[in-house]
DNA sequence: CCAAAGATCGTCT
DNA sequence: GACGATCTTTGGA
């Protein structure tokens, strides 16, 4: 059977629709603002999984303490950040968890955006198989590892390109919506580097993780 | 309702 | 050897 390629709302998700690999070649901060509203799809055989971003937060590299790539360290696992930007940068926290960043600016130039939060908006079906502890859907998407579970995310994509034909990101429309700017989530350890409004989230969202 | 602790291991020091 | 860009469960008020 064919799987549905159709929010619903007259919005065609196919690749033809993609966003090209210029878009993540900015700097992080202006790249995390944009990625708000850009449908995620990722298109396995049987199923196809698809979310709308309503979270982010902006990890603008050498400068940023709490960045994995601060002062330029360059270690095994955060090597994929110096990359061209358009591509996954995942790793597992807290022994269980993963995380998910998408990669920007040009090669050698170790920003990130990191996703926190996503709406959920096909396949939710396969979504609840990922988490089945879940039984309110808010909950598969609402959080940095509840969404990378949810959708199936692991180490092994990590590097994955985000310009494929089965992992990508389509723009919507005209799409009028708030973005609000806070704290980063989970960083005080880098002193003055936290209070910076790094993160973005779209107003009024109810899959936004936290006000 | 909220605070606290447990889970669980790759990664860096 | 310590800890984390987190989430879930538990236990007390």
């Amino acid at each position: 059977m064919k799987a549905e390629l159709s929010t619903g709302r007259g919005l065609s998700l196919g690749p033809k629709q993609r966003l090209p690999r210029s878009f993540f070649q900015e700097r992080a901060v202006s790249t995390a603002g944009k990625l708000l509203g850009k449908i995620l799809v990722y298109r396995k055989k049987d199923y196809i999984l698809a979310g709308r971003i309503v979270e982010t937060e902006a990890y603008p590299g050498k400068s940023d303490k709490a960045s994995h790539s601060y002062q330029g360290r360059v270690t095994p696992r955060n090597r994929v950040l110096y990359a061209s930007g358009g591509v996954l940068y995942l790793y597992i926290i807290y022994g269980i968890y993963t995380c998910c960043n998408i990669v920007c600016s040009v090669k050698g130039n170790p920003e990130s955006v990191f996703i926190r939060a996503v709406e959920p908006l096909i396949g939710q079906d396969i979504m609840r198989k990922n988490s089945p502890r879940v039984k309110d859907e808010k909950f598969l998407t609402n959080g940095p590892c509840r969404w990378t579970r949810s959708f199936g995310f692991s180490k092994e994509m990590n590097q994955k390109s985000l310009t494929g034909k089965d992992l990508y990101l389509v723009p919507t429309g005209r799409q009028a919506f708030k973005i609000v700017p806070k704290k980063r989530i989970g960083i005080d350890y880098a002193g003055e580097a936290a209070n910076k409004k790094l993160r973005f989230y779209i107003y009024g969202n109810r899959f936004v993780s936290k006000l």
